[in-house]
DNA sequence: CTATCTAGGACTGGAATTGTCTGATTTAGG
DNA sequence: CCTAAATCAGACAATTCCAGTCCTAGATAG
């Protein structure tokens, strides 16, 4: 299946929500989960997951919210997905130490992990501000920067 | 987290057996699974649905069992696992009609089902013949055709 | 006719995802 | 000072999905 926890989706869009305001304001995640119809409360939680992972900045208290900690075009969609989720894994098979269960019989591993670092390069040359300009407008399918990503598999 | 499920990652390797067997004679679910210590009746159905989807030719019966249906070069990973685990969606959001319930809500739906053209265009580049090659002798990282995949997104 | 194999359905235990609830802390503004 | 609006944080319930098992039926070579 090869899928997104919806939570990723959430923050992906609550991001690109955030990269769309043009004053340094911030918003609550009330606002945001209203503009989607996400469940408030769930939506808080994945907000304060990016805040501690640095990429939002929070505020509390009365008229607080979040706000990105940088420019949307320094913070790609692996970052994001990471924040969330974790790390991001094709296969049971490999783990932080490279090792699994099968370490000897499963011969498949070191081509999923190229597979593994392609999608990661594939994610990390997607940007929140391009999502933003993709919205309207539509130049071409210039998602990622040069137009094409090259990856050495 | 973006993770292929257990059963995609046993069809692969399943396959990889079938394809490094030279002669034309079929394996048992059994042997394969013993070669590689996956539970028997799990990887019999994983075998099942594959032979379903024509990707192997099945053979009921004594010192009956499985063979890949064309050359291990034809068969590509999106395949596999597109058979097993059905359609490949990055997102809750993308479905097969292309809607989701958050249609109009929604606004990342069109830059995420890019990433996923992407990744399935990745994985339609590779195929059960590299991964036998890469096994031993790993001639410099041409996992794939022309050694790079460009993709455009 | 029997051992070996595929075919296929039902089912269970566990884990992960999703979502909810509750309470504590911060803070702007009257 | 006090209140309302927020974030922060942990616990928890509901649900779905995955992994694995079991059982029975049908095919087939020897």
């Amino acid at each position: 299946m090869l899928r997104l926890t919806k939570k990723a989706d959430y923050g992906l869009m609550a991001l690109k929500y955030l990269a769309e305001q043009t004053d340094g304001g911030a918003r609550s995640a009330k606002d945001i989960a209203e503009a989607y119809h996400i469940p408030p409360q769930l939506l808080a939680k994945i907000l304060q997951t990016l805040a501690k992972a640095g990429l939002l900045v929070s505020h509390a208290g009365t008229n607080g919210g979040y706000a990105l900690s940088r420019s949307a075009k320094e913070i790609t969609a692996f970052e994001v997905i990471r924040a969330i989720d974790g790390p991001l894994f094709i296969t049971s098979c490999i783990t932080i130490h490279g090792a699994c269960d099968l370490t000897s019989t499963c011969t498949i591993k070191e081509p999923l992990r190229k597979v593994n670092d392609s999608i990661k390069d594939l994610l990390n040359g997607i940007h929140i501000g391009d999502l933003v300009e993709t919205s309207e407008g539509e130049t071409g399918g210039s998602l990622v920067g040069g137009g094409l990503v090259s990856i050495a598999v």
